[in-house]
DNA sequence: TGTACATCAGTGAACGCGCGTTCACTGATGTAC
DNA sequence: TGTACATCAGTGAACGCGCGTTCACTGATGTAC
């Protein structure tokens, strides 16, 4: 692992763990094992330092949604829901803490998304909806859903409620567990899926 | 408005418009038209100027949920449930950005949590869920919903949803805007209730 | 091969700045006699 | 009634601190001849 690794990594953990504020260049520093001044020598400020962990260090959602496609027609819609709806909970509450920094002000949030645009288009927050949707829409065409469903509301709803979810679990700081991660996605996907 | 009262109004206007960062105690002195030592014949530290914000000026949701008690038996459920996402995600839209800061550290969030514990037991985040879903569940002991409905689920369904939208239009720098505001709350509800 | 120079990751120490906070003070209002 | 004092909201100016950033420098590695 490179030195400029070593420094995003310590930059998301600290983020991760502490908060944005306590994330400051002495503290990232110190957890890569460099110097301040080192810091400089591979981001331009510490605001890129902020922005390549929002954007390098959080893919996430991606590896699962990406495989959605192929699962159309695969396993049962409702297994493949409670899949998606366990793993974004997870996903999500890991992620909250650091993705809700982006409000501490309107300029960082204005460059992120600036940064997003350049870097990744297409990416961004409401990209697992998109895919989520997308799936939804397949397995629909193939007579797996009913006709009447609207993908891109049922991929809200469920998307939502784990976020939702997730954020409660950060605010009340606790890790998403087990046996209860399951009952939870499996009570969302089933409510969601009732009438179907 | 009494002094402390303008303190607060310009605090929780320069967090929700500028982001947290920006709302230093010069800023929120400046707009509220006093000195900054002025701040601290009202609050003890600035710490406490924010959770104030958080706790006094963002009750928000409490009334239309409370009003649902109400309702039950009135209107049709499905009518209902659209005022209760539109009023949602206006509200979430508004007091995300200020809500979101409170991840900005660890003793931050930790001193919110324990902060409303005293002031207000029962209330918080997850105070909207459990009264739409309340309200569910006495429309569906008096037979306006289906019996096999979960309420706890189809609440956090809905309220996530409602939750993420807002998100998604703040990251977006949007307000939530009239028409599509109707037509997202419709079809959200008329997905979740499409089998019931 | 040795030698002279260029490059470049990384450092220790300092920098200025803006932050939250505190200080001694003012001036208006209330109160006792 | 006037007078002496207490109280208290609010101020201007300063404080120390920790922040992000920059500086001149080092020492290892690569390169040309």
């Amino acid at each position: 692992m490179g030195t400029r690794e070593d420094i995003i990594a310590a930059a998301a953990r600290i983020m991760r763990d502490e908060g944005y504020a306590r994330a400051t260049t002495k503290e990232i520093a110190r957890a890569a094992g460099y110097s301040e001044a080192a810091l400089y020598k591979h981001f331009h400020d510490k605001t890129e330092i902020f922005l390549t962990v929002l954007i390098e260090r959080l893919p996430g959602l991606v590896p699962l949604l990406a495989g959605l496609p192929e699962r159309v027609g695969e396993r049962a819609v409702r297994d493949n829901l409670v899949d998606v709806a366990r793993t974004a909970i997870e996903f999500y509450a890991e992620s909250f803490p650091v993705s809700a920094s982006v409000f501490s002000s309107r300029q960082l949030l204005a460059a992120h998304r600036e940064r997003l645009r350049e870097v990744a288009p297409g990416a961004g927050p409401g990209r697992p909806l998109t895919e989520l949707a997308a799936y939804l829409r397949a397995e629909r065409d193939s007579g797996r859903v009913p006709a009447a469903v609207d993908p891109d509301a049922a991929a809200a709803l469920l998307l939502g409620a784990c976020f939702q979810q997730a954020f409660l679990l950060a605010f009340a700081d606790e890790r998403p567990e087990g046996d209860s991660l399951d009952a939870l996605a499996g009570e969302l996907v089933g409510t969601l899926v009732a009438g179907w």
